[in-house]
RNA sequence: GGGCGGAUAGCUCAGCCGGCCAGAGCGCCUGCCUUACAAGCAGGAGGUCCCGGGUUCGAGUCCCGGUCUGCCCA
């Protein structure tokens, strides 16, 4: 390797990661024709905002997505990752107003016109962040298909919907309590709003008696300005305390209505003074309650939050000085009884952190029980899984309480709703259409004029998975790609998205949309927070590509989260990643070097073909692996395939092969050399192809360099087969006898370390095996550990004596020992023999007093029992060599 | 109030169907710039698996009851 970074050792992935996105891309890897060959495989994105820029949250989604879309694509499946963006309403429109407002300028000052195509323009010129980040993070997405919300074809299927549901009696229209965000002006749905708990205040207000001076019914409230809408106060009908006053009237204070009292169950006898204000126009279990007594609803407040024209002397007020002033007042007329702290839960805006107001307003809204029986079924059934599956708890608790979807917004910005009010004089009428209209439904008028309102976002998303495909069309994708298969999410959105999303899959499709759901965890900060703008404590994942890499970035995250865990953060956890990566790195320079000048591709690795032991077990470990991580992967078991990747490529890889080959490399007899390269390419090449997936910068950047050696056809990895595991490779036996030889070399070299002996000394060891087996496995491997532990001399044998003066290794079938005149503290030695021997013989005991119990013989699976038999007889081994060890020591 | 997570090494966390002396990364201690890699190599220390019961031949793992903690819904 010539062009290596300034640095040598050290990965610069900025140099790499830019030019493979650019080849992957530009040469057609990401695109797939629905004619062509294969299985199709789908994912669509979660659409993300427009106006977003990427953050953790969505590097973690996109990454999981993109890890599965890669193996998929490898192991030969016709793969489409569909990508896009997200109008996003009302998150949008604020974006845009508040640049208007920089300018000195109000949406009303444009004009509907005129402000959609500044919300146009601003799209065109900054929507594209997010997809240019998506981009650097690695994202396989066929950018080809890439589809927004407010496209044309989407708009037609939002349309088509619409009219459908229309036709069906599914949508209507009609005056109710809905979450009004004062500062957003628009009605949100109840999903929308956040419920925080807010340090407030209980206040008790005396309402006079009708007709009784000097009499007052008391009662407790958070929200004292709401008074003046009230229309009742209701007592439980079992209250004896209050039994005479129902169907009595109350004045209400400052507007001097006067109200009944009522009697209603839901009136909690216990709670305060056991009555209750009634404010139907302000309060959803008012609400409700009003209904059932046929109270009026009186609205007091404005849009804007201000108190409206039926608030008498408060008009006019915010509605929070007007809670101020209201109590002011009552206290000069002697109607206050106090206050108490009081902590409650108010609903907030997602959007924009304002406090929501229930307000009545007229709306349009979807009967959603009928859509719901079906997508319950799809679940109970099986057609939709989730994974973890406890999340279908949540879905079905959604499901079964689900509320119908108040899907109009008084925004500009969105798909407008497609019905048409008649202006003709006392008509009245509305007309749903799939295009302009000419004429009234109802009168046949032609005065007409849209709906000003938009649909609820989520009304175009939840289409997503077939209207990117070109439903209502019947269209080749459609036919090829949908259902997907996959959906990768979090779970913050299953309400939002993914349950309505399986609702209109069935209904309009007949199909449900995906047939698994994974549920990644959420993103947190280091002391266990959720990432937000708010709390500031975001890691930029831009900033760790830059830092670090995207392979480090993905790396990171996949091996930090276990299934549907939240993930802890902290920038130096990207180290993690960084420090893999540059491992492979420079694992592939050795392995590059050593094969340079090689001629032609060398054939992969072949049973009895001059193999030395130490190639079939790294080809033992590697077919195991293959079979592991593919499993993994394939079961969404992410970081566990990971793990085994990592401790493969790090530990069997480099640490124990790469170190055992590297003198036949630099100048062994040739054949042995080309057998080492030959397992070595090979090797190398099914880990980049197992990397890939998670991180396939890095790995396409070596595998391109490996491909003259191993003489693959594809042209580039990310099309290039998913290796498959060949159980003939993998060896228990010969796995056993490097185990075994690993742990001689360890020995020795920790031996080495607490006598402080020189790195390079050469030392004596003498191997005494249980068996002849054993010693000849150990002798098959004689070169590997002389080397690795720097012997100078090795004799191996059964029942060899221990010789004077040595340092004990004692294994379960096989004993080392270093000799050690005149440098060996015996005392020390004999200590720590017989620490080991303590332990050795508790453990001896554990088992065999398990082996004593009778009923574990009879009941336990024979394996177990065998294993536990197997166990015992190492453990006595041990024990004979150790206690014959300290005796020596004398 | 209801539902769902989590509690395992100093820190962050794995540990699937119960079965070998409980693991990883980081951090810590010791020694090494050994020609792929100091973002590294080699050796090491470190655990009442939250508490209390139970089931089982056998429990970090299953059941019951607590404690602490986080999230969702009302």
């Amino acid at each position: 390797m010539t062009e290596d970074a300034p640095q040598a050792g050290r990965y610069d992935p900025a140099a790499v990661e830019d030019r493979w996105y650019r080849f992957w891309e530009d040469g057609g890897y990401f695109h797939e024709e629905p004619d062509a060959p294969g299985e199709p495989f789908s994912i669509v994105i979660p659409p993300p905002n427009v106006t977003g820029v990427l953050h953790m949250g969505h590097a973690l989604d996109n990454t999981f997505q993109d890890l599965i879309t890669r193996l998929r694509r490898m192991q030969g499946r016709k793969v489409l990752w569909l990508p896009g963006t997200d109008h996003a309403g009302i998150a949008t429109q604020n974006v845009v107003e508040r640049k208007l407002k920089k300018e000195g300028m109000r949406r009303a000052d444009l004009g509907r016109e005129r402000f959609l195509e500044k919300v146009w323009e601003w799209k065109e010129e900054h929507g594209s962040t997010i997809v240019r980040q998506l981009r650097r993070l690695g994202a396989s997405c066929d950018w080809s298909r890439e589809r927004f919300t407010m496209d044309e074809g989407l708009s037609r299927a939002v349309v088509e919907v619409f009219c459908r549901l229309h036709e069906k009696g599914l949508i209507y229209r009609g005056e109710y309590l809905v979450n009004w965000c004062p500062r957003c002006a628009t009605a949100l749905t109840i999903e929308e709003a956040i419920h925080k708990d807010v340090a407030g205040a209980m206040y008790s207000i005396r309402y006079p008696v009708k007709g009784e001076p000097g009499r007052h019914v008391t009662v407790a409230t958070t929200r004292p300005e709401t008074l003046l809408g009230d229309t009742a106060v209701a007592v439980h009908p079992e209250d004896v305390r209050y039994r005479d006053l129902v169907g009595r009237t109350v004045v209400l204070p400052f507007v001097g209505r006067e109200i009944p009292v009522v009697a209603d169950a839901f009136v909690d006898r216990a709670f305060g003074t056991g009555c209750l204000k009634i404010t139907p126009g302000h309060d959803p279990n008012d609400f409700e309650l009003g209904q059932r007594h046929g109270l009026a609803r009186v609205n007091v407040l404005r849009a804007d939050g201000t108190i409206n024209e039926n608030g008498g002397e408060f008009q006019g007020l915010d509605r929070f000085e007007a809670r101020e002033r209201v109590v002011q007042r009552l206290q000069e007329e002697g109607l206050y009884a106090g206050r108490q702290d009081h902590v409650h839960p108010v609903a907030h805006c997602q959007r924009c952190g304002t406090i929501l107001e229930p307000w009545l307003s007229t709306q349009w809204f979807v009967r959603m029980k009928p859509l719901a029986g079906p997508a319950m079924a799809a679940v109970r059934e099986g057609r939709v899984r989730f994974t973890p599956e406890r999340w279908e708890h949540v879905y079905f608790q959604w499901m079964e309480g689900i509320r119908d979807w108040c899907i109009s917004r008084q925004l500009w910005w969105g798909h407008r709703i497609p019905a048409w009010h008649c202006r003709s004089h006392g008509c009245g009428g509305i007309t749903v259409a799939r295009s302009t209209p000419s004429a009234c439904a109802r009168c046949g008028g032609g005065d007409l004029e849209q709906d000003p309102d938009v649909l609820d976002t989520w009304f175009s998303s939840w289409l997503w998975p077939f209207s990117t495909m070109g439903w209502p069309g019947d269209t080749a994708d459609l036919r090829t790609f949908y259902p997907t298969r996959t959906l990768v999410t979090g779970p913050d959105i299953i309400f939002f998205w993914v349950a309505r999303m399986i609702m209109a899959g069935i209904e309009f499709t007949g199909q449900a949309p995906f047939d698994t759901v994974y549920l990644h965890g959420m993103v947190k900060d280091d002391q266990g927070r959720i990432m937000s703008k708010s709390l500031g404590n975001g890691i930029d994942p831009i900033e760790m590509i830059e830092r670090y890499s995207a392979d480090a970035l993905r790396f990171s995250l996949v091996m930090l989260t276990a299934e549907g865990q939240d993930a802890r953060l902290a920038v130096e956890k990207f180290e993690m990643g960084r420090n893999f990566t540059n491992k492979l790195w420079n694992a592939s320079r050795f392995v590059l070097g050593r094969l340079e000048g090689c001629p032609g591709p060398l054939a992969a690795p072949r049973p009895g073909e001059g193999l030395l032991e130490e190639d079939r077990w790294i080809l033992s470990r590697l077919h195991r692996s293959v079979a592991l991580v593919t499993d993994r992967f394939e079961r969404y078991r992410f970081n566990e395939g990971l793990h085994l990747l990592h401790a493969f490529v790090w530990h069997d890889l480099c640490d124990w092969y790469i170190e055992a080959v590297k003198p036949r490399l630099a100048g062994g007899e040739p054949g042995q050399a080309r057998s080492a390269g030959a397992t070595l390419a090979h090797v190398l090449d099914v880990a980049l192809r197992l990397l890939h997936p998670v991180t396939p910068f890095v790995t396409e950047e070596v595998w391109q360099r490996l491909r003259p050696y191993t003489g693959d056809l594809a042209t580039a990895l990310i099309v290039a087969a998913w290796p498959r595991s060949d159980a003939a490779w993998v060896d228990d036996a010969l796995e056993t006898d490097m185990a075994r030889v690993q742990e001689l070399i360890r020995g020795v070299r920790n031996v080495r370390k607490r006598y402080e002996l020189a790195p390079g000394a050469g030392l004596d060891l003498v191997v005494s095996a249980r068996d002849a087996a054993v010693a000849r496995a150990v002798s098959a491997r004689a070169g590997l550990l002389e080397r690795m532990a720097g012997l100078a001399r090795l004799e191996v044998g059964t029942g060899l004596a221990r010789p004077r003066a040595s340092a004990a290794i004692v294994l379960g079938d096989a004993a080392g020992y270093v000799p050690l005149a005149g440098v060996i503290d015996v005392a020390a030695e004999r200590r720590r023999l017989e620490a080991r021997a303590g332990e050795e013989r508790a453990h001896r005991d554990r088992i065999a007093a398990k082996l004593a119990e009778p009923r574990f013989v009879e009941r336990a699976p024979a394996a177990v029992v065998e294993r536990e038999r197997a166990g015992l007889a190492r453990s006595e081994e041990a024990l004979a060599s150790l206690a014959a060890a300290i005796e020596e020591l004398g």
